[in-house]
DNA sequence: TATTTATGACTGACTAGTCAGTCATAGTCA
DNA sequence: TGACTATGACTGACTAGTCAGTCATAAATA
């Protein structure tokens, strides 16, 4: 995404930039767009980069290279390498959670509602870059408190919330059993987070049906298995 | 840090006579001994470094220092340091595992089994130096295949081996309602696992009562609270 | 042309790994 | 037993290389 075809050719292209063809909208300036095509072609790489090798072990050499810019416009949007990690986690996590914030069309069983998260969740998160980027913040975390404290109070508490909230109704409406549930909705959202990680790390030894589990996982809270 | 001839100042064996008699059985020769010695305060001096800091970002100055050693010592010890991870690894977690082998005395009810597995691990890992380092893999698993491979075949294959087969006890007594968990013995160690994680990045923001939680997991899949 | 933006060669700090030399200990002999 | 030699564990200054960050220059743009 964001390939953006043209720059893509290597710094090297003299630029056969006629935009003739009147190339669309052209909202901002030519000039702004062209910089922020840059930033997100940096952003894009970092994350690249970063998820392969952590963020000690990644060259901005390498991020400059696969962005397809030098080194030194790195330096034109980032202030350092530290802080271009911690922006980049903001830059690719906000919109996943303005996504998700915007999710329950509250319609139908508690059970369906969940049902509908974690399919979003399989197909948004699990086995994608996303959740190769989860991966990386349980590795940088304690490393980097700030992206520690961003993660916990955009995402993770959020979800918590969210999810309380949800195991409290499916309690109320009797959907839900356990009611001590409602304490720890990490139980709720563990497998999936599991399943992130087993991806990740073990997908070639034992590949995992992550939708499937979840499934298992849902019959186990809402009691018998429901008619699919 | 002076050279002095006492260099041995770390904790690790002030040492300042080998005492020939004494010290009842000294099986192997002192220097042997004093060897041992030092390949453990290196071993230990890189954990605490590598779960501090990450591969990556650890200095084998800092190891050395730590372990109260010359720099070279470390290269008398370990190939080099990627190799010095790796068999880490190994030297911490084969103990472990040989202990889990070691363990059920098959009393009591599946749930009881499960208890007492739970009540361990709780112990043993969750919030202590072993947590970190089941994170640590989660954070460089996948720089080190080697490392990845070795955790999967002496741990996560045999401890999803093992729940399984409690599993399908927990089916066949009766204990355990929901079949597809055999499928799935994921979804009993996630919460646990999600534990380990929570503690290291989370445990400031909102501590969590693992032990609580665990309980509440096993009455959803055990059915209706034991009386405690 | 003047100004803004991009480039990449360069610098300086830092570190994995080396190796010639030291010295406590084990071994040998008178 | 005491003296003398051999061993090899240990040391740390050093080398060769790496890489984050800079900045003089070039290119693009207005």
């Amino acid at each position: 995404m964001t390939k953006s075809p043209t720059k893509a050719a290597t710094a090297k292209t003299p630029k056969p930039k006629p935009d003739a063809g009147g190339e669309a909208a052209v909202p901002v300036s030519n000039r702004a767009m062209r910089a922020a095509e840059r930033r997100d072609a940096i952003v894009e790489a970092a994350m690249e980069e970063f998820i392969a090798r952590g963020f000690a072990a990644t060259r901005l050499d390498d991020i400059a290279k696969r962005a397809g810019v030098a080194k030194g416009t790195i330096y034109l949007h980032f202030k350092d390498k530290e802080s271009m990690f911690e922006e980049l986690v903001r830059t690719v996590i906000v919109p996943v959670v303005a996504r998700l914030n915007a999710l329950p069309p509250p319609t139908g069983s508690v059970r369906d509602l969940i049902e509908t998260f974690a399919g979003n969740f399989l197909k948004e998160v699990i086995g994608t870059r996303r959740g190769d980027l989860v991966r990386l913040i349980v590795a940088e975390g304690p490393r980097f408190p700030a992206v520690a404290d961003f993660y916990y109070r955009e995402v993770v508490s959020r979800g918590i919330a969210g999810m309380r909230a949800l195991i409290e109704l499916g309690i109320a409406r009797g959907e839900i059993r356990e009611r001590d549930l409602a304490r720890y909705p990490q139980i709720l959202v563990a497998p999936a987070m599991i399943a992130v990680i087993w991806q990740s790390l073990f997908e070639r030894h034992a590949p995992l049906d992550a939708q499937d589990m979840l499934r298992v996982h849902l019959d186990l809270i809402f009691g018998e298995r429901r008619t699919t």
